[in-house]
DNA sequence: CTGAAAGCGCTTACAG
DNA sequence: CTGAAAGCGCTTACAG
């Protein structure tokens, strides 16, 4: 591997001249910076990174804290930030926590998992590392954030419990909202639901959406409600317990696996989603759309989450003068499919 | 952040017998040891990982240069890899290169693409990673990993033109051996194929066993192929033509996303899967348990995979006297689901 | 505009 | 068993 100073001997200059071109300092003249610039590019030279970041202690690395790599949510938000982080030549270090792999899906339950994070922290200041994303598996309020953390950091999909960490997350309540004037925009006025887990926060918010929706169209909260699991087989109970002679024309599932299984309960009740009953899901999930009749959904902007992220981090890192810790909120969108029809 | 120098200073010991004591040298009083350790224990001090990399150009990190994490494959190998890695200490460093989402699904036939992995092979020996791991985003023989290269590289989910360099696949024409042979144990005597393009690796192997599995049960090649290009409106062309008046009485179709297409089509024709046709998928994507009927297919052991190449890339940076390059097949399983029925 | 020198925090022969 | 010293490849005041 060729060095500052093989390129420097073989320009006949200093090794700090050679430095300074590199990084873009005025104080060279043009002669002697076309030529050294010749003899890199010649020599295909390259920094050593280790090197500058010990010296620097400035790495264009930032560590990305991922709860779960295999949570749906995950890989887009990572390709945002990295999307972000090429244009910007900085490069990111994984560590991905696997904490559904190894805990199951209360993972959060287990306050282990805090320790775990603030190992991961701890790991990414000890090798030096610019920044961290925090990218987390679900929407909450993240306490275990070290308080005399002297590093930038943002939170990505969840927030945090003090002051002075930003973070980025998308517009639960409002996309609530949203689709459920959407469902009323169709004629809907009595519209079961079928949340999350009760203390959850995605839970709390697009109740609190559905509820404005449902105020501000002057309509009355049918209170057809049934707190699920998350999960296929919990929709598919919510659906049986709701469904069965309910007055109510559409259901709004809080996420696309509670509505796949409120597909099956209707698929034996021999009940076509979207003509016999509107079903309206959230995530927009892969499998959203080979359901048949394919789902009415919300999309989650994982992208631009990711990008915003990043973006956040580069600014707190470049310029920590201007800094002011904020909580930032991505707008979803609503995708129409087959699944909500007129009432 | 405390350094080593401090922690001698502390305990009165040179820095060379804190440095030796941190790196298991066994040439240390076991007083003397136990003494430093307690106060590296009670300071928190972690080593500076710069310091360390600079000097013993080791850094326990590799390169994962990723085709495109949004590809369904390359999450789950990356788990894989992790999963290994967190077990060893080492760190991972991502270069996503978005092939998918740039240059869309044909990207390979973009010669341009080759220079963007050199490229991101020549960051990565430039910032001193231990090894490199080349996750592809389908199989296909590589031949832009530079010949001279004097850094640890392995392919996961594809392989190298050259040889001396290890590469980890899965078993596709054995997996697509055991389909077919499980379509024939239903009874299926004539089995359509909705293959991928032609050219293309995997499917040139799935072909080959499902060639291996008719030939080893003394049946005759019905004829009836059609290929497509992986994604769900081939597959309900393919279906339309392959299906409309013949004979056959199962599908097999080389991903999950042609399966779902020719679901479309029966569908339509009001056919059920299972009952009226079998159809067989490939890859266990998500979405082919919410298919209705829930689709029979390969599983793809990502996880393993990742695994494997994990250990692969640290055997050859750990024991180089060892190392001997292998191409690695990993097993796939089959997944009975209903969509495969008696004939 | 240019360069000599110190130093970032470690590891590693080497001497004792 | 212990330590003084060189050096990894850079950046950064500082002097000229």
């Amino acid at each position: 591997m060729i060095t500052l100073k093989e390129i420097a001997e073989k320009c006949s200059v200093s090794i700090t001249t050679v430095s300074n071109i590199l990084n873009g300092k005025s104080n060279v003249s043009e002669e002697t910076k076309a030529r050294v610039l010749q003899v890199i590019k010649e020599t295909g030279y390259r920094p050593n990174y280790m090197a500058r970041g010990l010296r620097a202690s400035k790495t264009n690395s930032v560590g990305l804290i991922i709860d779960d790599l295999m949570e749906f949510s995950s890989p887009g938000i990572i390709d945002g930030i990295m999307s972000y982080f090429d244009e910007h030549h900085y490069k990111a270090i994984l560590e991905n926590l696997r904490f559904y792999s190894k805990w199951g899906t209360k993972w959060y339950h287990n306050k282990g998992y805090e320790k775990a994070v603030q190992q991961a922290i701890e790991e990414f200041v000890s090798i030096k590392v610019d920044g961290i994303i925090y990218v987390a598996g679900h929407a909450r309020c993240i306490s275990c954030i070290p308080n005399n953390l002297n590093i930038p950091l943002v939170i990505s999909y969840a927030f945090a419990e003090q002051p002075g960490i930003s973070s980025v997350e998308f517009d639960d309540m409002k996309a609530a909202c949203d689709m459920t004037k959407n469902l009323i925009k169709n004629g809907h006025k009595k519209i079961a639901v079928i949340a999350g887990t009760k203390t959850n926060i995605h839970t709390q918010r697009r109740l609190e959406g559905y509820m404005k929706a449902i105020k501000e169209s002057n309509l009355e909260d049918c209170g057809h409600l049934k707190y699920a699991n998350w999960d296929r087989e919990s929709g598919y109970e919510a659906a049986k317990e709701l469904l069965a002679d309910s007055e109510c024309t559409a259901v709004f599932c809080f996420n696309d696996l509670m509505a796949a299984g409120v597909y099956d309960y209707l698929y034996e009740k021999k009940l076509i989603p979207g003509k016999d009953i509107s079903v309206a899901g959230y995530d927009n999930r892969t499998m959203s759309q080979y359901l048949k009749p394919t789902l009415t959904t919300v999309e989650i902007p994982l992208f631009d989450i990711g990008r915003k992220s990043a973006e956040v981090i580069l600014q707190q890192i470049n310029k920590p003068e201007d800094f002011e810790a904020q909580q930032y909120f991505v707008q979803c969108g609503i995708i129409e499919r087959e699944s909500v029809g007129k009432n």
